[in-house]
DNA sequence: CGCCTTCGTAACAGCATGTAACAGGAGCCC
DNA sequence: GGGCTCCTGTTACATGCTGTTACGAAGGCG
């Protein structure tokens, strides 16, 4: 997880420096901004992963502000109001709004929403559409879903096993996104329905699976760490993934 | 097999965010969507192979969504409703819906009839998923966010535990900015809230964080002092910090 | 200087993970 | 069928990570 860059926005400037020094002690990088030009100049001169927007600012409405970002950027928005009204909150989603937050709000609150606003972000990839079969590179590596083959970095071919071609296929569907072993069992039609208890079998397969999978994959020191573990929670693939031309 | 696109499409927050996270989890690329206008965009923007759609959008009828989408495409359709009386089962079905799940679903189930519905034409997808390297170079460091390695001043490597790599994270984000324990600590996700009480648990697990991050950062004498004890509050990182393009 | 608080850190215990070894099963060839 | 090979889940053990504890050092204050 990178450090996520988010930008206040609020024309009071106690309520600005408030919430800008809290999300700073929070961990995230604070950019704050006052004015639409200050705004501009900001996501000019650099990455801008989250804007917190007060819906009234000075003369200019917000939600105005927000639809126009929407139509020239993509990162999330949230809107922060002293209006809570339905109504006004319906204007604030309909303009693209990620979401809407009420002042005077909870701290936790706020964080909770950002985090989950910038999860939500991180999980929505860029993407470019092209024609093509099913082969996707990643971390140098080429999986090619017609023939159910791995060529390395190197150009050597790697067979993979059953098991090993579902992983890789569930990983590659998610970069960057952590899968839980349960998950990933879910995925892999692993310990079926134990009737009704959670049976969690004896846990260790997703591991030993896992294992195997990089032992054939990430030999090359190059290009270490592509299946990373989360420790308490799961796997991730830490590497982008690209679809080619047949 | 082919990784398949869903289109999500719900508005409910909490429900698309649940049907989006397990079916990505499932191996599927989702796309969320809330309004009529969003559906629109993606089906310009992209193949889509199946339509996960709610009854109830608001004030529109998902029944009339699906009977419209119908007229112009060809992908599946699976309506998703609370209702589950016959009649409106067979409204569904009747303006070619492919199947028709009610609320609440096993998510089992749900697997099921989404696979089966798949089980059928489909093509195929060219798709990139990107993500944005970061590197900050503090006091001679250099933290590379990709690879979550730390480089000495001098040019040795420094592996860092999870733990220690949150931490650091957190300084570089605030550099010359005072952070309490507490702060640290829910920026860590640690110690989470204990009901009620604020347990303060045993309290110097940051303490000793900070202390293991130091003997891996600090050890070059030539600069000391990276990370600032500010006896009775907390720790700053007293450097400044530089971003770096990738 | 004496007392109390705060901090640094070594030692420890619990636990999650990596992995080698094993055993049962499926497929295959003779 | 018998024997072989590969695949796959289980087990057991080693390793590394993390929070806790304990104790001594350092800081603050009268």
């Amino acid at each position: 997880m990178t450090i996520a860059r988010l930008l206040v926005v609020d024309d009071d400037t106690d309520m600005r420096d408030m919430l800008t020094d809290f999300l700073r002690r929070s961990g995230f990088f604070v950019l704050p901004a006052a004015t639409r030009s200050e705004i501009r100049a900001h996501l000019t001169a650099g990455r801008i992963d989250l804007i917190l927007l007060d819906v009234m600012l000075g003369d200019e409405s917000g939600v105005e502000i927000c639809a126009e970002l929407r139509r020239e950027h993509e990162m999330p928005i949230i809107l922060v109001s002293a209006l809570s009204a339905d109504h006004q909150r319906m204007a604030g989603y309909e303009v693209g709004a990620d979401d809407y937050i009420a002042k005077p709000f909870n701290p936790r609150l706020l964080l909770a929403r950002v985090r989950a606003v910038l999860g939500r972000a991180r999980r929505t990839p860029s993407l470019v559409y092209r024609r093509s079969t099913e082969r996707y590179r990643f971390g140098g590596w080429l999986y090619d879903g017609k023939r159910d083959e791995v060529t390395s970095p190197a150009g050597f071919q790697v067979t993979l096993s059953r098991r090993e071609t579902q992983l890789l296929k569930v990983l590659l569907a998610n970069p960057h996104i952590p899968l839980t072993r349960e998950e990933i069992a879910a995925s892999l039609d692993m310990h079926a329905e134990d009737g009704a208890e959670e049976a969690e079998t004896s846990g260790r397969a997703i591991d030993v699976l896992v294992g195997r999978l990089r032992s054939k994959i990430e030999r090359d020191p190059k290009v270490p760490d592509l299946l990373k573990t989360l420790r308490g929670t799961g796997y991730v693939l830490a590497t982008d993934v690209t679809a080619e031309e047949a």
